[in-house]
DNA sequence: CTGTTAGCGCCTTCAC
DNA sequence: GTGAAGGCGCTAACAG
């Protein structure tokens, strides 16, 4: 560790400057009526010193800290890296620094962060969840405005951005139907997730309106390409006229087009294969590469955060969950 | 948003308890003489009144502000992701918030995401890299410690922390010549990549002190599972009596594996693969599961925060690159 | 145009 | 055992 220099303060500047602090702090902030020369000076010095005013300081006067939380219950996973990303962004551009919090999916570690970040005083809070079924709000009456991303908020009263899991899969149906498929099969993950059962709520919707049955029923099981993998396999050998599979995840579609090349079925001229989540590693080094559905986790990440700039500038906001809409990223697997 | 209550300051919870905010503050911090029943009332009020002591004021008061900042270069890549993560966790048990900023690259966004960290009087910061080449320093003669993590410092003077790559190749290749493999292949990334050079390096001491040639010449090119794929059928045309791939990413070793299959070569049978990275979706998911080498990134990023925490304490750290040692993970391909 | 004064909320002497 | 005073670094009023 090198020379380790004392951060320089204001009146350090000042001193050097030959002004008072006051000064210093006008001409620094372009703020005030204070001449072009002394102006000059002061920042001249500044800069030369290398000062960065104590945002501590500033902070506590000025009763904003110009922070905000963010507050995850599973950085680990595919879906809350990409909402993160976005929020610094956004914040980052609004001159905001973010504080991380990972809660690892525990709720006294939860409350534990919530305390952490309430003490330093961020002017808002975004939680992101890893899962979309809704969750507990993070507490009553706090004293800043939240914003629950992709994990809705149980309570009405919060404002919350989803993933429309039901419009994507419509849109999934439905590029399969441009393209001429009129057997689609499902394949997809655990039954207890509510994001499975949307989906399958948004593709019976496009099934209905385009007049076509499911071909055989859906198959729900674990989010893994394993699982894709077994499931084709019973598929074609129960329905061996299936002619696009729908698959709830792109780990799933990867061992479903594995399944498919294994039984001599190319793809996607026999059989079309749809995934879902736009998990870039997995769909683009497919082969052929998967079309699937992206969740817009940048934009629900973006939006989220300027829903809670908007709060924090205090406009009210009006609350309830917000579906965030996919869309589909075509590739070759279709 | 709901009824925003206001922050509850010391000076509130020392009017409700009929005290002076010094004895207020004693009583909370356990210092100093306080008789226990105005500590225990004390107490008792701050807690109806959900009092959190403003970090702000008190860090502008000591002097520290119990943040720390970690800096990355690349969020969104796949080997930030895990060090974060330790590192989160590692702070987050010692109390101290951590401040996120993704420069993305870009040399101009970090210098401004410094000024802000400093601005914000950061204890100290952890700067994580997204690639194994050496970085120019953050700056010079800064006012706090900088631990750089992954990408190591070019300043001999800093502190740093990296994977051990050359390392890891020689655990890869003993595994292969241990499962009796003696025609050992190895298909990697790109040429410009330390990382990719100092696999080879690797390998090659450790074919060397196995007694063995290397099978064709090392395979350049992307890290992709496309790039896997070709190189896995120019090889077995050149080099059929192959019977191990060391792949340089987990990425690569898929394309392998599919490959071989297609050629009609069992794995791990015929031919055993190897991975490198551990990354979990990619490696588990295979069929056969691919064995490879783990990165201990969460390890790195632990010691990276502890390096951290010993400097802020004030203690001096010995400067240079330490390297993480890598392990293997046995799955199936192999 | 510039400097002085008064705090933001907290903690630490030091009197009482 | 308790309270009054001072100050961390900064900015917003005022006064000169």
């Amino acid at each position: 560790m090198a020379g380790m220099a004392k951060a320089v303060t204001l009146l350090d500047v000042a001193k050097r400057a030959g002004v008072s602090v006051a000064t210093a702090s006008k001409a620094l902030n372009n703020r005030g009526d204070v001449s072009s020369a002394t102006r000059e000076r002061v920042t001249e010095v500044a800069k030369t010193l290398g000062f960065a005013p104590n945002e501590l300081a500033r902070s506590l006067l000025v009763g904003r800290s110009s922070t905000v939380g963010i507050l995850t219950s599973d950085l680990d996973g595919r879906f809350a890296l990409p909402i993160l990303i976005a929020v610094e962004d956004a914040c980052g551009t609004g001159e905001l620094s973010v504080f991380l919090c990972d809660a690892r999916g525990d709720e006294e570690s939860e409350q534990h962060h919530l305390r952490a970040l309430l003490s330093r005083r961020v002017d808002g809070i975004i939680v992101v969840g890893s899962r979309t079924e809704a969750r507990p709000p993070l507490g009553h009456n706090l004293p800043v405005p939240v914003v629950y991303a992709y994990a809705p908020s149980d309570d009405p009263n919060d404002v919350s951005l989803v993933t429309d899991n039901v419009g994507g899969a419509v849109l999934a149906v439905r590029h399969l139907v441009s393209r001429g498929r009129r057997h689609i099969a499902h394949i997809t993950g655990d039954r207890g997730y509510v994001a499975a059962n949307d989906r399958v709520l948004g593709m019976n919707q496009a099934l209905a309106d385009a007049g076509l049955p499911l071909c055989g029923d859906v198959m729900f099981s674990e989010w893994s390409e394993r699982w894709g993998r077994e499931a084709t396999a019973k598929l074609l050998s129960e329905h061996p006229e299936v002619d696009a599979v729908f698959a709830g995840s792109d780990q799933i579609a990867r061992g479903v087009v594995d399944a498919l090349h294994a039984a001599g079925r190319a793809v996607p001229e026999d059989v079309a294969v749809m995934g879902y989540d736009n998990w870039e590693v997995l769909a683009t080094n497919s082969d052929p590469a998967l079309t699937t559905i992206d969740l817009n986790l940048e934009l629900l990440g973006r939006e989220a955060a300027g829903y809670l700039l908007q709060a924090i500038d205090g406009q009210t906001l009006l609350p309830g969950v917000r579906h965030v809409p996919a869309r589909v990223i075509t590739r070759e697997s279709t």
